[in-house]
DNA sequence: TCCCCTAACTTGACTAGTCAAATGATAAAG
DNA sequence: CTTTATCATTTGACTAGTCAAGTTAGGGGA
């Protein structure tokens, strides 16, 4: 009955690992009062700003609307300020944000590391890296095939 | 400024890839009038019909209510059918429902390999495989670090 | 100066999901 | 033969996202 391709099973396993972990990450950033969504929205604003909603939006691959809603969320919740510099909105980190991250960022990233180092070798680790960049950067330049 | 772990980095990109790769299977599942949330649910329905809705919701990780709302939504479109058995409501699919899986199962298998297929060798798949399942069984049984 | 184009952003209507409180329905106890 | 537990399921209020149509506002022409 089974005639799933290895690829469809490796894909089954990355779907539900994702939702897995994703959920416990919910869980876990909880005590920062954050969700998974927002700590990564907020990390990028970090490192790149300021910057505007489009360049955003990229690099956490949601679509304008998406980013659009979730930074009014974001606003209203103090973690950001957007102002219109000239014709385009910069968002930047407020002082709340920066210091709820100093101490929510060590600690998220030793959680995500946790589901690796419990179980992989610093080798297989790196494997698994290298193949997931790989498949991933593909998938970027990927084409829908025809109908 | 970077002090990113090699496993925070693995989570970036497993991440990124599934999302992009989710969307991209919404795209390629239009041609069927379906969602890839919708396309999994029903495949899973496919394989261990008859089943309870909390039997389901376990197969594809989600909650209860996420699993009643979704229920909704393929019942209105005429996908499955709920009767209640003896006390526990037991879903089946309906021949419509049959008859699309059978036109889509096999090209979506193929288009959720071809991520794979495209890029790496039967040997890498297999690691790959291998890896993910380590990690998937290992993180279902995960418990949250203390406060 | 007025109008129109374009790029950046917002918004309406939806899917998909969460959590927790409310319902339903059967089985078991008084 | 009601009452109470104990399940499964639903639902209200949210977050998070999609797509496509609707705003907004600066820059150029004419």
């Amino acid at each position: 009955m089974r005639e799933n391709t290895l690829g469809s099973l490796i894909w089954l396993r990355l779907m539900r690992f994702t939702n897995q972990s994703n959920q416990m990450s919910n869980d876990f950033l909880k005590r920062f009062d954050l969700t998974t969504a927002q700590f990564d929205v907020l990390m990028q604003v970090r490192i790149y700003q300021p910057l505007t909603q489009m360049e955003l939006a990229e690099k956490v691959t949601v679509t304008q609307g998406g980013i659009s809603r979730m930074l009014v969320r974001l606003e209203k919740e103090g973690y950001i300020v957007r102002k219109l510099d000239w014709k385009t909105k910069t968002i930047s980190l407020t002082d709340k944000a920066e210091s709820i991250l100093d101490r929510a960022m060590p600690e998220q990233l030793a959680f995500q590391s946790s589901f690796f180092d419990d179980v992989l070798s610093a080798e297989e680790q790196q494997t698994l890296y290298s193949l997931m960049t790989r498949i991933h950067k593909h998938s970027q330049k990927k084409e829908l095939p025809p109908e």
